[in-house]
DNA sequence: TATTGTTATACTCTATAACTATA
DNA sequence: TATAGTTATAGAGTATAACAATA
C-alpha cells in the first residue's frame, strides 16, 4: 500500500496519523501546562463558553464519558474560581454550570496557547496544504461522526485528551 | 484562522489531528483486540522482526521507554511463544530478543489487520488523496523527529500507542 | 421508580527505586 | 563502578457500584 525502506505498517497514512495525532497532542499538552491546564480542561472550558448553563450530566453525555469523573475535574476548575455550580430552581437536583469572568479570560489565554500551537504543527505547510490537509482530515472526521470540538479521548481521559 | 459555525480552537488542523489521530490509534485498538495484542505489542513484535536479535535495552531506547516497563510486555509475548529471550555468550547481562515463528505468524496476521485498518480509515479518499495526506503528514513528522513505526505512546503506554 | 450529583471501593497501571548478576 | 534485567513498593488514575436528594 505503501512503498518506501520500511514495511507497510509502519508507514501506512493510518500510522502516520495515529503518530502524528499523537504527537500534535503531546506538544499541546505541554504547551498548555504553563497555564496549570490540561487538553480536557481547555475542551471543557471551551464547551462551557459555547453552551453556558449546561449540567454536569449533559456535559458528560456531550463528552461521551462518565459523569463521575466530571465531578473532581468540575470540582477543581470551580477551586480556582474558573467556573461556578449555579442551583437550579425548576430540577433542584442539577446545576447549572456557568463560566466565571476568570474562567473567560483564561478561554482567551488557551485560545492564544492554541493558536500558536497550531502554527508550530503547521509551520512546514504552506495556507493551500493547511487547506488541504484540515480537508482530508474533515473528510475522515466526518466519516467516523467525530463531532467538532469532542476529542475522543473524554472517552477515557487521564492526562491526555482534548 | 478557521471559518465556520465553531470557534477557531476545534476546528484548527491541529485539534482535528489529534482528535483523527486517536480516533485512529482507537479503531487500531479495536480491531486488533480479537488477536489479542494491543497496538504496542504490535509495534514491538514489527520492531523484533527488523531488529532481530536487539536487547531489552536497545529495544526500549528505540521505543523511548522506560526498561523496567517493558519487562511485563516482553514476559507475555514469551509466554505466548511468539519470541525467545536467548542468552548472549559475550555479554551474559543481556538477552538477545528473537521472533520464533508463531511470532513471525503473528506478524503476518497483525498486518493483516494493519492495511485492512488502513484501508478502513483512508475509505473517503483516493488513491491521489491518500499519498497527499501521507505527504503533509510526513512533513509534519518530519519536523517533530517523529522516527517511522515509533509511536510516542510508547513514552507512556497503557492499553494505547502504537 | 428514575435521575442528578457525589462518594467509596476495588482494581489497574505506572514510576521509582532497589536488587542480582554480570561487566 | 557501571550496566542489563528484574522485582518491589508506593502512588496515581479508573471503573463500578453504591448513596442521598430530588423528580
Amino acid at each position: 500500500m505503501n512503498s518506501g525502506r520500511h514495511n507497510a505498517i509502519s508507514t501506512s497514512v493510518a500510522f502516520l496519523l495515529a503518530q502524528v495525532g499523537a504527537c500534535a497532542s503531546d506538544e499541546f499538552a505541554k504547551v498548555l501546562a504553563p497555564l496549570k491546564f490540561t487538553p480536557g480542561d481547555a475542551g471543557i472550558i471551551r464547551l462551557l463558553k459555547s453552551s453556558p448553563g449546561i449540567s454536569q450530566q449533559e456535559l458528560a453525555r456531550k463528552l461521551e464519558m462518565h459523569a463521575s469523573r466530571l465531578v473532581a475535574v468540575i470540582d477543581a476548575l470551580e477551586s480556582r474560581g474558573l467556573l461556578a455550580r449555579q442551583a437550579n430552581a425548576t430540577d433542584r437536583r442539577t446545576h447549572s454550570l456557568e463560566l466565571t469572568d476568570a474562567g473567560s479570560e483564561a478561554l482567551r489565554q488557551i485560545g492564544q496557547v492554541a493558536r500558536r500551537h497550531n502554527e508550530a504543527v503547521c509551520a512546514s505547510l504552506d495556507d493551500n496544504e493547511r487547506n488541504q490537509l484540515a480537508e482530508l482530515l474533515g473528510r475522515i472526521a466526518g466519516q467516523y461522526g467525530l463531532r467538532p470540538g469532542v476529542h475522543p479521548g473524554y472517552k477515557n481521559l487521564g492526562r491526555n485528551g482534548g
